[in-house]
DNA sequence: AGCACA
């Protein structure tokens, strides 16, 4: 598995994320991405050198964390697939409500981290110049989705990562399952894609949570967002 | 790549 051996955690930490983006709106749009699984209690964000494209979002319930984790995956954010598995630690939020929250505990070990990021600063002491590097990582997709995007509910969803052979009435067998839903439509001249329509925002939610990461082959987890307005 | 609680 892509979360590797760490237990559930009602928290959930997602790497690989843009650093471009203000971390203000960085947690209001992980917000409402991921609230979809359950209630969200806290999302943590920092910009610090060590912390900057990383965030926790901490949810009430370990099952939405659950679920978060396997449906988002690889979620085209900002231009780059999300990377989610579950916390290694539980967050202050949920010690302080179940009193496991030790004041004195938690300054031993910043003080300990302090330490030691002052012992690697001195390491890394005159070797000169770092070079900037150029590009960016390429992105995950051709498309630009902001957050925004991402975020904004409508009754049209866009689903990727197809296999070439779909068809739209596989796809039809899939979605019509939720209720409300409308049709499909594919572009020949752009194989891997496809929208599909539903009679609003609620039902086609309903739709994108149920099948997100839905494989038709093994090799195509299939991504779906809300399509553009 | 990087697991914190400004």
């Amino acid at each position: 598995m892509l979360t590797g051996d760490i237990p559930p955690n009602q928290t959930i930490y997602i790497k690989n994320l843009n650093e471009k983006v203000k971390k203000e709106e960085l947690k209001r749009s992980l917000y409402s991405l991921f609230s979809q699984y359950g209630s969200i209690l806290d999302v943590v964000a920092l910009k610090t050198p060590k912390l900057r494209g990383q965030a926790w979002v901490v949810f009430t319930e370990i099952t939405s964390a659950s679920e978060a984790v396997r449906q988002m995956q690889n979620f085209p954010f900002y231009d780059k697939p999300m990377r989610i598995q579950y916390a290694k630690s539980k967050s202050d939020c949920i010690a302080k409500e179940d009193g496991s929250y030790d004041k004195k505990k938690k300054q031993e070990e910043k003080a300990e981290r302090k330490r030691r990021a002052e012992e690697s600063q001195q390491s890394s002491m005159g070797n000169g110049a770092s070079a900037e590097n150029g590009a960016p990582a390429a992105p995950f997709r051709q498309g630009n989705l902001s957050a925004q995007e991402a975020v904004a509910p409508n009754n049209i969803l866009f689903i990727e990562n197809l296999p070439h052979e779909a068809t739209s009435m596989m796809l039809e067998m899939l979605f019509q399952q939720y209720p409300g839903f409308r049709e499909v439509r594919m572009i020949e001249a752009k194989p891997g894609i496809a929208f599909v329509e539903f009679e609003d925002d609620q039902q086609s939610s309903m739709a994108m949570q149920a099948l997100q990461g839905f494989k038709i082959t093994p090799h195509n987890p299939m991504t779906i967002t809300f399509a553009k307005k």
